[in-house]
DNA sequence: TGACAGGGGGTGT
DNA sequence: ACACCCCCTGTC
């Protein structure tokens, strides 16, 4: 294994976060919610979200440890707490989901306990939701990379270098490349539509376009949606070229901490219809049965649910 | 090993 | 309902 000591901070104990097993956190990181986490060849987990960039691992007895550039270490640090929700009690609030009359819901949120809800940023969010139209995650995760690789500014550690691979080397010994951030919404505007096309995008390379602009001619427009109650914001998001209500839920629910949003796509289909008996059901209504059912954290029991349901897929 | 379908975490018309 | 794009995956 390549020594990967040099730039990084020394490994620390996450405080307050509660212990995890390896399946748990890579659902957590890499199970949709994100696309920017990438296993390392030593296990770690390496993820990128606004200026940051972090390690995380677990340790011997499961409790989460992590480790930043040196550089950026202490910006790192109160970031990841709020990009994990460390202010929240996940557990408390699972327990509060309706999981005492609801028997799959109960085996889901046992067979995964300690699944939470990440806090990314909102912009990046959008973008990352505008790209996931009828892909999976790896081909989602492909255009962020690029998108980000390609249009997004590269990242200074902090130490004064700014084409360092920080010493992170992958198995086959290669380096790493320069980390980049995402590309913000106003470098977006500027880059032409073949562009993006050129990172994958297909169709969904027009709506990222447009909604660039847009987004362009209105400054604090994003940042005002963020504020907003739920359903304005919603209302607002749906707006957007590219955006419908499935991609505006998930943008509230994974880049706002908005747990109420309900995104309903094809596993959840899935999983109402079988699990739930709800065939013959429009989506709108399968939307309505979640908000009623579910309650005020329908977008928590959301993501048990889909998690189990990848889970069985993939056995 | 290399082609070749088939289908994909949705939105807009 | 169907087009929109085109990469991934499984299969032959």
């Amino acid at each position: 294994m390549a020594d990967v000591s040099a730039a990084w901070s020394r490994w620390q104990p996450l405080a307050g976060l509660p212990p995890l097993s390896p399946a748990l956190l890579a659902e957590t990181l890499d199970g949709g919610q994100a696309f920017r986490w990438q296993r390392l060849p030593d296990n770690s987990w390496l993820g990128h979200w606004g200026a940051h960039v972090a390690r995380l691992r677990l340790d011997t007895r499961e409790r989460v440890e992590w480790s930043a550039p040196v550089g950026i270490r202490d910006a790192v640090g109160p970031a990841l707490a709020r990009y994990l929700g460390l202010d929240r009690d996940f557990a408390g609030l699972t327990d509060t989901l309706p999981w005492r009359s609801d028997p799959h819901l109960a085996r889901c949120v046992v067979s995964l306990s300690g699944l939470r809800i990440l806090r990314q940023p909102f912009g990046e969010t959008l973008l990352g939701f505008l790209c996931s139209a009828t892909k999976q995650i790896v081909q989602i995760k492909q255009m962020i990379a690029l998108l980000a690789g390609r249009h997004g500014a590269p990242l200074n550690n902090g130490a004064g270098a700014d084409e360092t691979s920080w010493g992170l080397e992958t198995a086959k010994g290669s380096a790493v490349p320069t980390f980049h951030r995402l590309p913000t919404w106003a470098e977006l505007a500027r880059v032409p539509e073949t562009e993006l096309r050129a990172c994958l995008l297909g169709f969904r390379a027009r709506y990222i376009s447009q909604t660039a602009q847009y987004l362009a001619a209105h400054p604090g427009w994003l940042d005002e949606t963020e504020t907003l109650p739920y359903l304005e914001a919603k209302e607002r998001l749906c707006s957007l070229p590219g955006v419908g209500e499935k991609v505006a839920d998930c943008v509230l629910l994974f880049g706002a901490g908005r747990l109420e949003a309900f995104p309903v796509d094809v596993w959840i289909l899935k999983t109402l219809v079988r699990r739930y008996g709800l065939d013959g059901w429009s989506t709108p209504q399968l939307a309505q049965f979640g908000r009623v059912h579910f309650g005020p954290l329908a977008g928590l029991a959301q993501q048990f649910l889909f998690a189990w349901e990848r889970q069985e897929a993939r056995k």
